[in-house]
DNA sequence: GAAAGTCTGTCAGCGGCTGACACTTTGCAG
DNA sequence: CTGCAAAGTGTCAGCCGCTGACAGACTTTC
C-alpha cells in the first residue's frame, strides 16, 4: 500500500474533504463580505462550491460555525503569544503585552481581512452574538494559561478567571469604541486596547469618580 | 376630540393588548421551565393563550424577546440601586454594594423564580447567548450611571465603560462558577459575586502570579 | 473485482419568522 | 344608534436554518 506516505496515511479522500471544507470557508466569507451574513444563505454557499445544502451541513453544524472558523486560528496565536511572555511579568502586564505581540505576529493580509470583516459585519447582531459567544468559550483557555503562568490551581483560586474575564471585556469595549469611531485602521484598535488595559488598575481603584475628590482629571486622553 | 381625557386615554383596546402580552410572557416562561427553551415552540405558546402564531410574532419580534422580557424589570431595579448609593463611594465599591442592595430589593418569589430558571435553562446555549446579549445591551446604561456619578463625560473618558465592562464580566464568572457548582441557593450566587468583585483590585495589580514572587497564597478561598 | 465503508444528493419535514389579504373588533363622530 | 376608519387578528403561502432517512456513487481494502 505504500502507506509510508508521511504519517497518518492522508489518503485521497481526506484530502478532498479538507479541500472542500476550505473552499466552503473561503467562499462563505467572501459572500458574507459581499452581501452580509444575514443576506447570504447556506444554499448559496453550498452552490458556490458545487455541493448541496445538505452537504454543507455535514461539514458545519451551523452557519455560525463557518463564520467562527475564520477567527479560530487567530485565537490560537494569542495563546502562544501569552505563553511566550517572560514568567516574571505580572499577569495583566503579560496579557497586555501578549496582545501587542500577537497582533504583530498576524500576517498583514489576515489583519486587513479581519479589519474589513469587522467593518462590514459589525452591525449584524447575529454576528456580534456569535463573536461574543466564541470569545466566552475562548475565555477558559486563556484563564488556563494565566493560571499556569501564575502557578495556581484554577479550580480553587478564582483569580485567573476574574482577571481573564476583566481583560477580555475591556478588549471588547476597545473593539466597540473602535468600530463606533468609524476607523478602519487596525492600529487604532490596538491603541485603544492598550489605553484601556492600562487604565484598568486605576479604574478599579478608589481614586476617582467620587463627588468629594474633585481631582483634575488624572489621565483621560493620554 | 375631547383629548383632555387625562394623558394616554387607557382605552379598552390597550388594556386587552397589555393583558395578552402578559399572558404570553407568563405562559411562555412556564412552558420554558417545563419543557426547556428549545423544546417549546412559538405555536405552543400562542395556542396556550388562544391566539395564532402570527399574533405571537406581532407581540414579540423573536422567541428570545419573550424570554428577555422576564429579566428586564430586574435590570431596571439594579440601576435604581446604583443611583441610590452615596455619592462619595468609589465607583467599584458602589457597584459592589448596589449588587447587594438590588438583590435584597427583589422580592423573594421573583428571586426564587430566577434561580429556578437559571438552573433549568443554563445548559441551553441559545438561552445563554440571549442573556449575554441582553447583558451587553444593558452595559451601556450602567456605564451611563457610573459616568453620571463620577461626573465625567462618557464620550471623552473611557473609564466608566472600562469599569462597567470589567464589573459585568466578573459577575458573569461568578454566575458561571455558581451554576457549575450545582448550587440552587441564590445566596451562594451573591456570595460568589461579592468575593470576586473584592478580588478585582488585587487581581489587576502586579502583586501575584509571577514565578519570582512565591508568596504563600494570599487569599484563595476566603 | 467484489465487499465494506464513506460521501453525497434528493426528498420530506420541522420550527422560527414574515408579507399579504380578508375579516372582525374597537373607537369615534354625527 | 349607526356608519366609518383604525387597529387587531386569523389564514395562507413562503423563505431560511437545520435534520432524518434513504438510495446511489465513490474510495478503500482485500
Amino acid at each position: 500500500m505504500t502507506d509510508t506516505v508521511a504519517s497518518g496515511t492522508v489518503g485521497l479522500r481526506e484530502r478532498k474533504k479538507a479541500r472542500l471544507r476550505q473552499n466552503l470557508v473561503g467562499s462563505g466569507l467572501r459572500l458574507f463580505l459581499e452581501q452580509g451574513y444575514h443576506g447570504t444563505t447556506t444554499e448559496q454557499i453550498a452552490a458556490s462550491v458545487g455541493v448541496s445544502q445538505r452537504t454543507f451541513f455535514r461539514y458545519f453544524a451551523t452557519k455560525e460555525e463557518l463564520l467562527l472558523e475564520a477567527v479560530a486560528g487567530v485565537d490560537e496565536l494569542f495563546l502562544s503569544a501569552l505563553r511566550a511572555r517572560p514568567a516574571d511579568e505580572p499577569p495583566l502586564t503579560a496579557l497586555r503585552n501578549a496582545v501587542q505581540d500577537h497582533w504583530n505576529s498576524v500576517d498583514p493580509r489576515t489583519r486587513d481581512f479581519l479589519s474589513r470583516a469587522a467593518t462590514v459585519l459589525k452591525d449584524d447582531p447575529a454576528v456580534v452574538d456569535a463573536m461574543t459567544g466564541s470569545c466566552r468559550r475562548h475565555q477558559e483557555r486563556i484563564a488556563e494559561v494565566v493560571a499556569e503562568r501564575a502557578g495556581v490551581d484554577r479550580a480553587a483560586d478564582p483569580r485567573p478567571d476574574v482577571l481573564t474575564a476583566a481583560f477580555l471585556s475591556v478588549l471588547g469595549t476597545a473593539r466597540e469604541s473602535w468600530s463606533a469611531s468609524g476607523s478602519t485602521d487596525a492600529d487604532d484598535l490596538l491603541a485603544a486596547a492598550r489605553e484601556r488595559l492600562d487604565l484598568l488598575p486605576e479604574v478599579v481603584g478608589g481614586g476617582w469618580g467620587t463627588r468629594e475628590a474633585e481631582h483634575p482629571a488624572p489621565a483621560p486622553g493620554a
